[in-house]
RNA sequence: GGCGCGGUAGCUCAGGUGGUUAGAGCGUUGGAUUCAUAACCCAAAGGUCGGGGGUUCAACUCCCCCCCGCGCUACCA
């Protein structure tokens, strides 16, 4: 592995429209803060930063929502979210925001330096405009009937609805959501960053340069991206809430969210260098010493090809840092290139996908408020679980099992172990070592390889491995205390006695380092047990370390039990939680327009026969029906393939929309509608009559 | 439908370039023990490695087909 002279770490930066739950921090803080603390240990010159994320559409359409203002939703979520991360130890040296007139200035740096250079595309294109909010419109600001299911309250870019991905121009009925007025399409100017000039550099970067040290995930979803070819993408949106493109001609335009995102891992390195050189640290907060610095030595951190960046994200992330970002930083020419990412899967929650929205998550300061005292439970639960090469799961009963099985029995237990009885049979000082036994030794001798094997682990990113080496630390120690049995002893032999726990002590002190990166709170604790300052990883594996005679600390327990009542809690919680949004989501989708009695009439609504059903070719979601209306036998496609088989369909009963325009779809005419109802879960049912009647019955 | 990643003991997961009896932790069962938060320590049971073909002296590991989960993408109620 190639040696490095210095490491800038980065971490996604989470997007301040709202909290952020444990499976964001099993996916990219947990493991950077791991790796981060890691390297520091071994005293590397790194560099750890983060930040929030402020801009894009979601966080104007956040405030529509809050009813208030952009402003004020990013103030909420970056403090809520960086003190979320303080609590739980991610210790960045820099927690940055987007927001911040530094990183406006280094991203239209970025932009200028690119557009100066010729990297970027300029196209007209024709897009909705609102007169008198004198803006154009972002596809969320647009609100119009959906072409595909007739919702009227469908968006620019997707209607809800039925999910379909739609463009503004799509939208039948479009009106703007600022004014409500009918939007004019008008000719406006973006710049685009040509991904497919790169495919060739991106091939032997990635598919030669990195088939064997990138995770398969990571490689896979580049390849088929590469594979797939990459198209143009714009830079650059009509939107009033961003960095304000720096051009004269781009009047009320901004940079795309996902162009300046990533810059603010290099605004960030900006910020920390120049709050340092300054020694006015407002969101700087070193967490070693980094001697006497320049402003401009961030250059170091993202220019030098002597230092390693390595982005921490999750999966959904991946094509921004492997293609679009490393392509800006290459485009661009001063940059070096991450040397990896380490992307994680997703961590599902007790057999359900996490989401904020529906409710189904653990939300950081949720369990922040709930385990104040237990950050490195959390922590540790995670590690343990982290969704390395698939996705993961994460339930309320592991993470007491872990707790108590493993924390408590085996790491609490043996720190508590070792202390105790020094404190019984030697007046709490590390006694004398005399001539050691067979099983001394080879106590010993797995001391010294068990954290070298860790950081090897760790080198390589599994921190789940990584972690089960740290239990084995602690295991070492129960064993060897089961094995030499002190307690026996003491009455006959208490040289032999201090030989024993003398050892016992240097295996707890090297827990003190060990479990540092994973368990911050708890090693500090132990160190203070100790009554000892933290070491570096470079002393760990040493037999040495507790000197004799010194005095320990006062010993108390590292970790305590959880009770299942707890747990049944927590588990109630939750399913509360989703319970209340899934009301909540269905009350507040506002009723639609009033209509009268002969717009209702117009539909001619009925019951039909299913006489055939049979799959689509090529489609995952619809189903050919043929139905017996009373008046005919019509093909009507429906979109049900993953809820009914064509089997289950046959001689059912449903209701259709038999007067609906058809559509072709596939190829092939629809000639109707058939109605069906979404549960929370988003399953399909489709409405039946409650008993049989003739084909062709009429619904009034 | 296309592409990517997965499908290994009851549960959560390890198993570069194919090679003796397929591993770990938890759980279960039994034993030992009492210094310790009834914790620790030892041992055992438990898997035809998603299914079916093929290549090979030999496949969990390579190739083909199929099924299931997740993601991206297309089409879409």
């Amino acid at each position: 592995m190639k040696e490095f002279k210095r490491y800038t770490v980065t971490a996604a930066l989470p997007y301040a429209n709202g909290p952020k739950h444990i499976g964001h921090l099993a996916g990219a803080y947990i493991p950077a803060d791991v790796y981060v603390r890691y390297l520091r240990s071994m005293g590397k010159d790194v560099l750890f930063v983060s930040g929030s994320d402020e801009h894009g559409t979601a966080i104007p359409n956040q405030a529509l929502k809050e009813k208030t203002t952009s402003r004020a939703i990013i103030d909420k979520y970056h403090v809520q979210i960086r003190d979320c991360f303080r609590k739980l130890g991610i210790a960045f040296d820099i927690y940055h925001r987007t927001s911040e007139p530094i990183h406006h200035e280094t991203s239209q740096e970025i932009f200028l330096n690119m557009f100066n250079k010729g990297l970027l595309d300029e196209e007209i294109s024709e897009q909705y405009y609102d007169d008198e909010a004198k803006a154009f419109l972002a596809d969320r600001y647009i609100v119009g009937t959906c072409p595909r299911c007739g919702h009227t309250n469908a968006y620019g870019d997707q209607c809800e609805k039925c999910g379909s991905t739609l463009s503004p121009r799509e939208l039948i009925n479009p009106r703007s959501t600022l004014t409500g007025n009918v939007p004019a399409l008008r000719e406006t100017k973006h710049w685009y960053l040509p991904l497919e000039k790169y495919e060739h550099w991106l091939q032997e970067w990635i598919l030669k340069g990195h088939a064997k040290d990138w995770k398969v995930n990571v490689y896979g979803q580049c390849k088929s991206w590469i594979d797939a070819g990459l198209q143009s993408r714009a830079m650059t949106r009509d939107l009033d809430w961003g960095i304000k493109v720096p051009l004269p001609e781009a009047e009320g335009k901004v940079l795309y969210v996902w162009f300046d995102a990533p810059i603010g891992y290099i605004s960030a390195t900006r910020a920390f260098f120049r709050e340092v050189s300054l020694g006015k640290l407002e969101f700087a907060q070193p967490q070693r010493s980094f001697g006497l610095v320049q402003p401009e030595d961030w250059k170091k951190y993202w220019q030098d090809k002597e230092t390693k960046l390595v982005h921490f994200i999750g999966k959904d992330n991946i094509v921004f840092h492997c293609i679009i970002f490393p392509i800006m930083l290459h485009a661009h020419g001063d940059y070096i290139v991450p040397d990896n990412v380490p992307a994680n899967e997703f961590m599902n929650l007790e057999g359900d996908k996490m989401s904020t929205s529906r409710g189904w998550s653990i939300e950081m300061h949720e369990y922040l408020e709930d385990f104040p005292d237990k950050p490195d439970v959390l922590r540790y639960c995670l590690l343990a679980n982290l969704p390395e090469t698939k996705d993961s799961e994460f339930t309320w009963k592991d993470f007491q099992s872990r707790n108590n099985n493993e924390l408590v029995a085996i790491l609490g237990n043996f720190v508590n172990r070792a202390l105790v009885l020094t404190q019984k049979y030697f007046d709490n000082k590390v006694p004398h070592r005399s001539t050691l036994d067979t099983i001394d030794i080879k106590a010993i001798e797995v001391l010294r390889v068990l954290p070298s094997r860790i950081a090897q682990s760790l080198e390589y990113f599994h921190f789940r491995e990584a972690t089960a080496g740290l239990l084995d630390l602690a295991r070492l120690g129960n064993k060897y205390l089961a094995d030499t049995e002190p307690w026996k002893l003491i009455k006959s032999d208490p040289v032999r006695v201090g030989t024993i726990l003398n050892l016992a002590l240097q295996i707890v002190a090297n827990l003190g380092i060990v479990a540092e990166p994973f368990l911050p709170f708890s090693a500090k604790k132990i160190n203070e047990m100790l009554n000892r300052k933290p070491e570096t990883w470079i002393d760990a594996g040493s037999d040495v370390l507790m000197a004799e005679g010194h005095a320990l600390g006062v010993s108390s327990l590292l970790f305590e039990k959880i009770e299942d009542g707890v747990i049944v809690q927590q588990l109630e919680k939750l399913h509360n939680k989703k319970l209340g949004i899934e009301t909540e989501v269905y009350s507040s989708m506002p009723l639609k327009d009033e209509i009268t009695f002969d717009d209702f009439a117009k539909l001619d609504i009925r019951v039909g026969n299913v006489l055939k059903a049979e799959k689509m070719e090529k489609s995952s979601k619809l189903l050919k029906l043929i139905v017996d209306t009373g008046v005919d036998h019509r093909t009507i496609l429906s979109g049900i393939a993953q809820h009914y088989t064509p089997e289950e369909m046959v001689g059912k009963q449903v209701t259709l929309i038999a007067n609906l325009k058809p559509r072709k779809m596939m190829g092939i005419e629809s000639q109707g509608m058939i109605l069906m109802a979404e549960d929370a879960k988003g399953k399909l049912k489709f409405l039946q009559p409650s008993d049989i009647v003739s084909p062709g019955a009429v619904v009034s």
